[in-house]
DNA sequence: GTGCTTGCAAACAGTTTGCAGATAG
DNA sequence: CTATCTGCAAACTGTTTGCAAGCAC
């Protein structure tokens, strides 16, 4: 889907439920599309602080808080680290995280819905989903790595 | 492997490294080992207390850091939770999460080196470690659920 | 106009750190 | 004996919350 659609799909959702459409929420909900790095709320609020002066971390994480509950953003918790948002696509893909410059990055690898069925013939859990991370350095920064 | 082997395979690391093994340190690999569900800081500190009424959170943390930094033990973060810990296999290996009762067992299931290689090739980047997390609810929980 | 939303500041939880006294080797 | 380790308390970081003023509808 491209950005277009899918940042007019969320402000539809956003006006049918109900919600306001502020300038914040607007601004927030275009970067987090348009933006392929999957950014942090920190990383979120620097940018929209530069277009709204007086926006707070708050409302970043307010409005984070409700897609999250509309189930229309990803949230990628690494526990050593800041939360990472993903509005692109709500459902879960793997994630390619690089350990040096903590960009994220989707790769393009078929999911295996098999071996989440494989896990609950076993276990005997419902499992309601997954997620599948891999660490590593990127291109740019194993370059940067050669030249030191 | 079983539990005794790697207590004796993790203690003899500690001592080998030049590492004090002091009752509380002995204690807590101990309760790592053999704890099946992948214990929190806030768990383990519980559990030690009761053996060592002065035990601070702080020395498990700081032992959990040592683990961590031998590569002995893997943190399990989730960003909404306290960060889990995994001595059993140092390395990666899938984890099944109760969403429910928080239990987080070791699943069997077969590794897919091939998708990380995958990943590699397609992305140009050099993959170190990868995490991959089912969630879901457990048999108990679901009963439970049942229930009422 | 109404009440949801914002922005501030304070609260919060998990984790980390500094330091003085305790202790494993 | 000595360097490491412990335990306390305070600091820190990312996130959440309460509340009064502001603004979308």
């Amino acid at each position: 889907m491209d950005s277009q659609a899918r940042l007019d799909e969320l402000l539809t959702r956003l006006r049918e439920q109900g919600y306001r459409l502020t300038p914040q929420r607007v601004a927030l909900v275009q970067l987090l599309i348009d933006s392929k790095t999957h950014p942090s709320a920190g990383q979120i609020y620097e940018q929209l602080h530069a277009q709204f002066p007086t926006m707070s971390l708050a409302t970043v994480y307010k409005t984070l808080h409700l897609l999250k509950e509309m189930g229309e953003v990803l949230e990628l918790g690494f526990g050593d680290d800041d939360n990472r948002y993903d509005a692109s696509d709500p459902d879960p893909h793997p994630h390619l995280v690089c350990i040096r410059c903590r960009k994220i990055i989707d790769p393009d690898v078929p999911v295996f819905e098999t071996l989440a069925q494989e896990v609950a013939a076993a276990s005997g859990y419902h499992i309601l989903s997954h997620r599948l991370d891999f660490f590593g350095i990127c291109p740019a920064c194993q370059e940067e790595a050669a030249e030191n």
